[in-house]
DNA sequence: TGCCGCATGTAACCGGTTACATGATTCG
DNA sequence: CGAATCATGTAACCGGTTACATGCGGCA
């Protein structure tokens, strides 16, 4: 096991929560963990294979009716302990999130403040459809939801996304207003 | 030339901000660019010689007295047009940036309470050391590059790196506060 | 003597995406 | 009939890191 195998344990999670096909786990991913985990088919099913050799999950063959055959995965209590451990243990040195935006702006001497102000104009509007998107994913919760144990942990994700979305968004016009006032 | 060879142009970048050696641009973006951008030698040696290749650069060996030899490389017209075009084409689709503190928190159904609140003051004290790193830079670049043409665009990114922190770390506060509350 | 800073470079590896292949069923 | 949804899978590719190799000069 490496240590950076994240994605590993994201699956392992969503086992632990009640989805047990790959394209379950990948629907899942795209809808609730889309702000801040993303995975593709092309990881997702060689990694099931991994966690059965690995004694971490189980497969059945499950027939259905008026549907392909499908695979059903379940964790292993040794799967469930592996996740606790995880868990449990301390946070990697965190990532550099690479962001466009701010690498075209610190290079931005090099075009005009108008062409600036609207690349940052542009990310605004891109931050706010995200916004949008958030609170509507968490209205959807909270109608659909709410009785899932997992709901709190969910809301607080969310609420993550939210306010990080809306300091962006504070920070673009607080910056968008700053070079239009240089324009004078 | 690829979509999404952002690299590329960030060396270009700084290439005409004023850096002219591999060694250079990666002290610089170690010490600079470290909160939205980073780079290892095994991509920024490559790409210089690919930029050369593409007319984009030249390059002169320069020897040097009590210090190894060096190669400084310079942007041509070519190489300035690119970037320009480049600062202005519109954003890529943003990234999602995977964040471990919240795929745990996602899952943390599966440990106690007091072990997700350990993991959420941990994450904020790396916030807050984050966050004395970036008012340092800040004055750093205050007292040293302040006649600098480029050092009002580096702010912008600083004050982004300490809005976003300082939301995340309020985040972190008010998360840990829910959950204690809970435990009663 | 050994370490640090300066300086350049590459091969192996790794996590992840993309594009593709396959095929069933339902609905308009 | 075609499109959408359900469902599984893989090979090629790509961006990037890591570990390593090399070597000079200054300093403790």
């Amino acid at each position: 096991m490496k240590r950076n195998n994240h994605t590993k344990y994201a699956i392992l999670g969503l086992l632990a929560t009640g989805f047990h096909t790959g394209y379950n786990i990948k629907q899942m991913i795209d809808n609730s963990l889309n702000h801040f985990w993303k995975i593709s088919y092309g990881q997702i099913y060689p990694t099931l294979k991994v966690l059965v050799e690995e004694g971490l999950a189980t497969v059945e063959d499950k027939a259905q009716e008026g549907k392909p055959d499908k695979k059903e995965y379940y964790l292993t209590s040794k799967g469930g302990e592996a996740l606790r451990r995880w868990l449990e243990s301390p946070l990697d040195d965190i990532p550099v999130s690479k962001n466009e935006v701010l690498l075209k702006l610190f290079f931005s001497r090099n075009q005009t403040n108008t062409q600036t102000i609207n690349q940052l104009e542009s990310y605004k509007e891109i931050l706010e459809e995200r916004y949008a998107i958030y609170s509507g994913i968490e209205e959807s919760i909270k109608s659909h939801d709410s009785m899932e144990p997992d709901a709190k942990f969910w809301f607080f994700t969310l609420d993550y996304g939210k306010r990080i979305t809306s300091a962006e968004i504070d920070w673009c016009q607080h910056t968008i207003h700053t070079l239009i006032q240089e324009e004078d």
